[in-house]
Parts: C-alpha cells; structure tokens; sequence
DNA sequence: ATAATGACAAGAA
DNA sequence: CTTCTTGCCATTA
C-alpha cells in the first residue's frame, strides 16, 4: 500500500456524500444539489455535477435511489430501477409515463 | 496547459 | 410540458 491510497481510495469528499446519502430516510429523498451544498459548506468544494460523480462510482454503495436530481427524477435507465424502491417505501410520487419524485412532500434536506 | 465528459441546475422561450 | 443555453466543477484524456 503506498502512502496515500488508505485515504485516497475515496476521499474525503466521497465520503461526506456517501454518509449523506446513507442518512437520507426511506420513502423520502435528497437531491444531488442539495447533498452539494451541505457538503460544500464543510469542504469548501464539490457542485451537484461533482456528487453526481461520485454517485456514478460508489452509487451502488447506498441507497442510491434516494438521491435525484431537482426535479425528482434519474436519467431513463436508473429512474426503471428506481421507481419499484419508490413505491415499496411509499414516496410521494407521481403517475404516468415518466413517473417522478414530489420533492415538495419527499424532499430531504441533508444534516450537517 | 487545453478539451471533452458527466446519475446536475436554473432560466428563457 | 419540451428544448436550448449557461454556469458549474472534478475527472480523465
């Protein structure tokens, strides 16, 4: 093991975002700017661009349905995968097509 | 050092 | 509701 990979695997940063994640209730949710700008407040760094990477790599990790983007929903592919997750844990959600997450009664603001 | 790339966000039309 | 434009910032090539 070199000298920085111990801590380097994740980051710190990573791991705020992790922990939040993690941290978010079942049948509620938080967004990628949200988590952001809980975060920048401790880092000083990171946007939602930059959970949403993490969120790519280490997703799997935790309860990545949890997270959405600002309007309550994930790109085609991951929101397939989460709607099922959304009605087990009753979410506020919408119907339809392209069914969507109502942040306004499952929004989650992240503790610090 | 520049350029392209994202599980994003907000505003304009 | 949709599509387009700007801004965003770490990562990767």
């Amino acid at each position: 093991m070199g000298p920085d990979d111990a801590a380097e695997d994740l980051g710190e940063y990573a791991e705020l975002v992790l922990d939040m994640a993690a941290k978010i209730p079942a049948g509620q949710v938080s967004s990628y700017g949200a988590i952001a700008a809980a975060v920048r407040v401790l880092t000083g760094r990171g946007s939602a661009r930059t959970v949403g990477a993490v969120m790519a790599r280490h997703g799997d990790e935790v309860p990545w349905w949890r997270v959405v983007n600002a309007k309550g929903t994930l790109p085609e592919h991951l929101r397939t995968r989460a709607v099922p997750h959304w009605r087990s844990e009753g979410t506020p959600m919408t119907r339809g097509e392209s069914p969507h997450v109502n942040m306004r009664e499952a929004g989650w603001s992240p503790q610090l």
